[in-house]
DNA sequence: CTTTTTATTGAACAGTGTTCAGTATGTTTG
DNA sequence: CAAACATACTGAACACTGTTCAATAAAAAG
C-alpha cells in the first residue's frame, strides 16, 4: 500500500500548496480583493483545480481563519510563565493588539470579514472558543486573587475582548484617521494604557 | 430662467431617487452584496444612468456613510438635555449601542466596510470628526467636574469609542456566537454595564 | 495491454463594476 | 416653425468575479 500512501501525501501537498498561495494573496490584497484565479495563478495552476481540493472560497477562508487563531494562541501561550494573573491579563491585551498590528490581514480574516459560514458547530469556530475560554479562565483566576470580585466573569471577558477588539478594528479598517494629529501607534498604545488605568481600579 | 431651475430640481430628484434605491438595497442586502444593477432595477432604470449622477459605487457609499452619521448625531443630540456630563457620557454609549443594534447595516457602512476613499479631507469624514469632537468635548466636561483628571482626554475619548465600537463590531460581524449560551442583547447590555462599572471608578 | 480511477485543464455560465456609442427628448436658436 | 444643440438615458460591450463541468492526460489496477 505504498502507492495509496504517496497519493495521500500528494493530495495533502496540493492542499497545502493552494493554502500557501491563498495565504500569500489574501495577506497581500485582502480577502475581498482576492480571486480564485489570483490564487491559482500564484501557484501556476488553473482555477478549476482548487474546487477539486476545496469546496469553495469560504472553505479556504475557514482554514486561514483557524490558522490565524493558532498563531494568536501560540503568541498568547508565551505568557503562561507570567505568574500573576492580572499581569498576565494586561499582557494578553498587549499581545493581542500587537498581533493585530503585525497581522492586519489575519486579524481581518479572524474578526472582521463577513462570516460566510454562520454555523458555530462547524469546527471552524472551536478554536475561537478556545481563545475565549482562555480569557474567561484568566479572569476567573484574577477573581480568585481578589480582583473584579463584584463583576460577572463572562461579561467581563466579553467586555475586555470588546475593548481590545474595538481598538484593533478601528485600526484595521482605517477609522483612526478621524483622530487627527495622532499616529496609529500612539492611539492604540495610549488608548490601551487608558483602559488598563480603569481596569486597575476594578 | 424657470426652465434651468426646474432642470436642476429634476437632477436633484434623480440623485435622490438613486440614493433612496441604493439605501433600500444596501440596508436589505449589505454593501458587498449590492450591485449597481440591483440599485438600478430597484428604481426601474438602466444601470448606466447611475454613472451619470454618481462617479462610482464608492461615491454612493460616501453619501450613505454621511447619512448614517447624521442619523446617529441626531439621536445623540437628544441627550443634550442631560445636565450631568458623566451621565450624558454613559447615555451616549447606550445610544451608540442601541443605534448599532437597530441599524446594523448603517453601522457596517459607517465603521466596518472597507473604506474605498482613504482621503480624510474629502468631506465625507468631516461628519465623523464632528462625532469624535462631540465625544472629546464631553470627556473634557467630565474632567471639569473632577472626573478622569489624571487621564488624557483625547486618548480617553478614543478608548471610550473603541470599547463601545468593539461591542458593536463583534455583534455586527456575528462574532458574538463564540460566547455560547448568551444572547446578543445580554452580552451587549451587560458587557457595557461592566465597562461603566470600571468607568465609575475613574 | 486494457480498464478504471484520479488530477487537471479550459471553456462556459451567470454575475460584477464600469464605459461608451447611440438615441430620444426637450430646449435654444435662426 | 425648423434646425441645431444639450441633456438624460439605454443597452451593448469589456474585463473581471465565483463556480461548474465535459474533456483529457496520467497513473494505478486488473
Amino acid at each position: 500500500m505504498k502507492i495509496a500512501e504517496r497519493k495521500q501525501k500528494e493530495k495533502h501537498d496540493m492542499h497545502q500548496r493552494i493554502l500557501n498561495g491563498a495565504r500569500k494573496v489574501f495577506l497581500r490584497n485582502g480577502y475581498e480583493q482576492t480571486s480564485m484565479r489570483n490564487i491559482a495563478s500564484e501557484i501556476s495552476y488553473s482555477a478549476g483545480v482548487i474546487y477539486f481540493h476545496f469546496k469553495d472560497k469560504a472553505e479556504i477562508f475557514h482554514e486561514l481563519h483557524k490558522e490565524g487563531f493558532s498563531l494568536l494562541l501560540k503568541q498568547l501561550r508565551v505568557l503562561d510563565s507570567v505568574v500573576d494573573p492580572f499581569e498576565r491579563l494586561k499582557a494578553v491585551g498587549r499581545v493581542f493588539i500587537q498581533f493585530a498590528r503585525e497581522n492586519k490581514d489575519y486579524y481581518n480574516l479572524m474578526f472582521l470579514v463577513e462570516e460566510p459560514l454562520k454555523n458555530p458547530n462547524s469546527g471552524g469556530f472551536q478554536i475561537a472558543q478556545e481563545a475565549i475560554s482562555l480569557l474567561h479562565n484568566l479572569v476567573k483566576e484574577c477573581q480568585m486573587n481578589g480582583r473584579f470580585i463584584h463583576l460577572d466573569a463572562e461579561y467581563l471577558s466579553f467586555m475586555f475582548l470588546s475593548s481590545i477588539h474595538g481598538i484593533c478594528a478601528l485600526f484595521c479598517k482605517d477609522r483612526t484617521i478621524s483622530f487627527i494629529n495622532r499616529t496609529n501607534d500612539e492611539l492604540m498604545d495610549n488608548g490601551y494604557a487608558c483602559f488598563l488605568n480603569l481596569l486597575e481600579k476594578g
